[in-house]
Formats: structure tokens, C-alpha cells, sequence
DNA sequence: AATGTTATGGAATGATTGGTACAAAATAGG
DNA sequence: CCTATTTTGTACCAATCATTCCATAACATT
């Protein structure tokens, strides 16, 4: 009856950080362990194989997202809410250099035409995601919230992009900023409703 | 004196797509070979090895992006110019299948703090079309293009994503198209200057 | 046709890949 | 303290990785 020597969450943290770093396939199963700090058969006996700890870190990763989300929601709703989001996300040095990028996205060229197991979580993981802006969106009036989200969700990736690359996160700022007062200025409805056909 | 018997170019665009396909590393000296359709020796021969081949692969990429741009310049221009090259880019299945994706974008996400000599070609080909695209902002009378040509980078890369991870042409054009009309709306300043200090 | 030069094909290189097998180590229950 | 059970460390596996090497094939020049 010997107990595990190591916490499953915690071990997960290292492994998706390690990913998050530097992608799948170059996070061969020595660094991997390196980062985790366990052995081999501790790894296979725990988390089954490379592809199903990427799995478990994909919605890892996404928890976290949503964590941030839920403590955003007590000060900020609608369109601010997205805003402090975006802004919160991807310029905040607090949390993660931009350069490290973001895991999805990362996920998304990696695996596309590669694995279609891995690409079809990383789908299932954004969705988790886009749900909770459609939700800002609609309680905000905008006017077509089906097209803004997923235009949302392209900017987002591109800015994440446009980190890695190594813009600043000022420069980004500056890009949030002004989309969001454009969605401000021109996106919403007044919402008394005008035409009630019938 | 033996002659090679192939063409460079010709060998070189198969292993862009080729690369496009599955990637840097998921792209096998092998599996290389077979789609250039050349020998081991030839292909290290007068291509030096796979991370040089990369990079020419890179370059002709943007080649061809360019060339594109240069066809549409004769058609239109300013602001029109953009669009019309986002909305060939990113909806025309004549050209490539959108779940290839973007040869510069995968490779952002794939060497950045991995390789960082083929991260900084990848840079450096991004500047080639972003002088263009300035050119066009500049002449459109666009407020900032500092920032516009960058959030156009952006939403590209974000586009590009989408399409990747299957998103359809039809609602890439409505975001396009839904992105261009406020640049237009409000991007834009009337070209009778007003406040000349001194 | 002989020769000099270069490209080619394929075997072989050592390193690394993800994954497995098995014995030793450790601890909970008796 | 002994034993049953489970984790852990390590050696090992075949497969694949990018690259090198060398004999052979194919031409240009003479």
C-alpha cells in the first residue's frame, strides 16, 4: 500500500508549463519527466501517455483561463468585462511573459492535419472558453454576438501571436483599446427594438 | 559535369507545401524527400540541410504572398486594396484549403524559444508584407497606421487560425468584411487637415 | 572514346524518440 | 515485525530522427 509520492495537480501544473514552453513535440518525455520531477513508470502508471497528459494540461489550462474570468465577473460585466479581459490577458507581466505565447494556439497549428484527437479537445476547450463571451456579449446588446465572438476570439489568437512575436505589450493595449471603443462606438444596440415585423 | 536533374524552384515549392502540411517538425527528412521527390545526397547537396531549406521555403512563401498583392495593386487600392487581398486570402478555395493554414503563422508558435534563427527569418519575412500593407494605410489617409497595420496583422493571424481549426470561409468574409467597414467608418480622417500648429 | 567532374542512390551513422518490463524500495494492515 | 501491495528507478526496446559517407552512374570536355 504504498501512497503516491507526488500531488496529480501540481505534477499537471509542471507538465503543462513545460508544454506551454515549448510546444508538444518538442517536449520530448525527458524533459518532460525533468519538469514534472517524477520517473518514468511514476508517469505511465499515473497519466497514461504523452498525448493524454496534453489532454488533461489542455483543460488545465483552460480552468485557469476561467478562473480569471469568474474574479473579472465581480467587478466587470458586458463589454468592460471582455475588455479588462483582453487587457488583464495580454499585458499584465505578472502572470505569464507574452512571449510564452498561449497553449491553444499553439495547439492549434501543431496539431491541424497531425493528430486529429489532440485538435479536436483543443476545439472542445475553446468552445469552454467562447461560451462565457457570448454570454458578455449578450448581456451587453450587442448586435450580433455570433460573429463578434468569434471575431473576438480571431483577435485574441492574433494578439497572442503578435506577443510571441515579440510586440509589446503596450503596443497590444493600444490594439484592445481601440477595437473595443470601435465595438463601443458602432456594435451595440439601443435596446429599444424597432422593427416588430407581424 | 553531370547536370542536376531537377529544379530548384520547382523542388523548393514542394517542400513548402509540404512544410505547410505538417509542419517543421513534423515534416521528416523522409516523408521530405518523397514529396520533393529527390535523393538524400541531392536534396544535402544543394539544399545544405532542413533548417536552411526552411528558411528559402519562408521566403518563397512570402514570394508568392507578394505576388498576389501585386495582381490586385492594378485593381485597386487604399483600403479596398486590403480587403479585397484578406477576402482572396482567406475565402478563395481556388487557391489553398483554409485548414492548411498559414505557413508564417505556424511558425511563429513553433520556434519561438525554440529556434531562434528561424524565429527571427520568420520576423523578418512578416516586414515584407507589412511594408506593403503601411503603404496601402498611408495612402488610404488612415488615421494611425502604425497601429492599424498592426491590429491588420493581427486579425490575419487570428483569421488564419480559424480557418485552421475549421472555421468557415463564409463567416472569415463576414468578419472581414464586418472589420473593414468600421476601419472605413471611423479609421479614417478627411483629408482636409484642420489643426496646423504655428 | 577516354577522362575528369559532379550528381545520385542507398547503406550506415550515432543520437534520440515514446513506451515497456522488471526488480527493488517503501509502507499500510495485521 | 512480517507480509501483501503498490510505487518507483533503471535498464531496455524497437523505431525514427537528421546527417554523413562512399561507390556508382551520368554527363562535359578533350
Amino acid at each position: 500500500m504504498r501512497p503516491i509520492e507526488f500531488e496529480h495537480q501540481q505534477v499537471l501544473f509542471k507538465a503543462m508549463n513545460c508544454f506551454w514552453l515549448h510546444g508538444y513535440q518538442a517536449s520530448s518525455m525527458a524533459l518532460l519527466l525533468k519538469a514534472m520531477g517524477i520517473s518514468r513508470s511514476s508517469f505511465y502508471n499515473s497519466f497514461g501517455d504523452k498525448q493524454r497528459l496534453y489532454g488533461e494540461c489542455l483543460s488545465l489550462y483552460v480552468d485557469q483561463i476561467l478562473t480569471v474570468w469568474r474574479l473579472l465577473e465581480k467587478q466587470h460585466s458586458g463589454l468592460d468585462l471582455l475588455r479588462q479581459f483582453f487587457l488583464l490577458t495580454l499585458t499584465q507581466q505578472s502572470l505569464v511573459p507574452l512571449h510564452q505565447g498561449c497553449l491553444l494556439v499553439s495547439s492549434v497549428s501543431e496539431f491541424s492535419g497531425v493528430d486529429e484527437v489532440l485538435h479536436q479537445q483543443v476545439l472542445q476547450q475553446f468552445s469552454r472558453v467562447k461560451k462565457h463571451w457570448q454570454q458578455a456579449l449578450e448581456s451587453a446588446g450587442v448586435k450580433n454576438p455570433d460573429l463578434i465572438v468569434e471575431w473576438l476570439l480571431s483577435l485574441l489568437m492574433g494578439w497572442r501571436l503578435q506577443g510571441q512575436a515579440g510586440l509589446s505589450g503596450e503596443l497590444l493595449a493600444q490594439q484592445i483599446n481601440w477595437s473595443f471603443d470601435q465595438l463601443e462606438a458602432t456594435g451595440t444596440i439601443n435596446l429599444t427594438k424597432q422593427n416588430s415585423p407581424g
